[in-house]
DNA sequence: CTAGAAACTGAATCGTGATTCATTCTGCGC
DNA sequence: GCGCAGAATGAATCACGATTCAGTTTCTAG
């Protein structure tokens, strides 16, 4: 092995251990999923983990962190080349379904581990979820302030509504292992009835 | 105690279980619930729960079916009262968020415990869950029989879009613990979005 | 080349908690 | 009363798996 891959690895080992813990709470789930598993996928030893990660826990946490980050400055990336309040909401929709196949243990584990962990890893709060959402919510708000959406309706509320019809496609994405064109055409129906529903009449 | 206050209590053992089950579950979720928890919670040793339930996760399944078909039941007996494929919709909208108020154990168990007892219990399709699903969708194709509601759009995804933008709301009610008047609010702007972009145009 | 530091290893520890089962209790027919 | 069947109890078992840490390897600087 040369000099380079060992720093490589020795810089990149954080990275693989949150990759095997991905690939394996994405197979089994987070409880059951044991440590030691996690340490075979990342090729380490089980206690190499903790020089890494104070617990499992924070395992977890860390690993929503650089994975919502991620996801969220992907988001923020693509909508970056996109104008207009109609093609950027599309263009939202069609990312997260994109999720399913381009990363599909990332999707099993969000659409899986999110809500348990945000609720009882205590004192945890899920910054970057949060940050999703008001990703999320501004889309609503910028089309109100520009007068294409109805203005009768909270973004806070729309978020949430949005963020919840997403993912559990996602979810039915995830488990279907559904091909790249049902991601085109569910971005349609979605997004169509989004965009219809929330129109300014 | 009386004799019929005994055999109630008898008969009634197995509820007091599912119940005391609910309970813990919504507090600290499955994995973090000891079984010496939900025996106390139910008034019950602990072995007594083995002579109900096969294990945790049988526990787990049973309150699963038991409780959905609760849900199922009542969603069903509700729409009957109604007519009209809009008001329809607005009551099973309504409905499902009423269950934050009136039941919020259940409705924290349910938001938060249902996706990952459908993907790791092994052998488990959780049919309940599919069956509420099915309502959904059939009030979506009820609403394209009778013209109401656009062709273009599956009832099968729709069901799942619904479900998943319900779900995520009835979440934030649950955590929030909203008053009563947030529900018919958030109803009002929920149901106004999905009719408005179902509408047949 | 060498010593000390840092990183890594994986077998042993140790708490935990689901499940079991020997024992006790309860209700009922005789 | 009596004794049996079924129900209930809860302390003991026992497997499991997160975490630790004494020992080993690798790196770095002089």
């Amino acid at each position: 092995m040369s000099q380079a891959d060992k720093s490589r690895q020795a810089t990149d080992k954080r990275e693989r251990i949150l990759d095997g813990a991905l690939k394996a709470f994405a197979r089994k789930g987070f409880y059951n999923t044991k440590v030691s598993e996690i340490a075979a996928e990342a090729g380490v030893a089980d206690g190499t983990i903790y020089l890494y990660f104070k617990s499992k826990d924070d395992l977890l946490i860390s690993l929503f962190e650089d994975r919502m980050e991620w996801v969220i400055d992907r988001l923020t990336t693509e909508l970056n080349t996109v104008a207009g309040v109609e093609e950027r909401f599309r263009r939202a929709v069609e990312l997260h379904f994109q999720l399913a196949v381009e990363e599909p243990d990332l999707a099993e584990f969000i659409t899986v581990e999110l809500r348990q962990s945000s609720k009882f890893m205590k004192e945890y709060k899920n910054p970057k979820f949060l940050d999703y959402l008001k990703l999320l919510e501004s889309l609503v708000e910028d089309g109100q302030e520009q007068g294409v959406f109805r203005l009768d309706v909270e973004p806070r509320l729309l978020g949430r509504v949005i963020f919840g019809a997403l993912d559990e496609v996602l979810l039915l994405l995830t488990f279907s292992r559904s091909p790249n064109r049902d991601v085109v055409e569910m971005t349609r129906q979605v997004t169509n009835i989004f965009i219809d529903g929330l129109r300014a009449r």
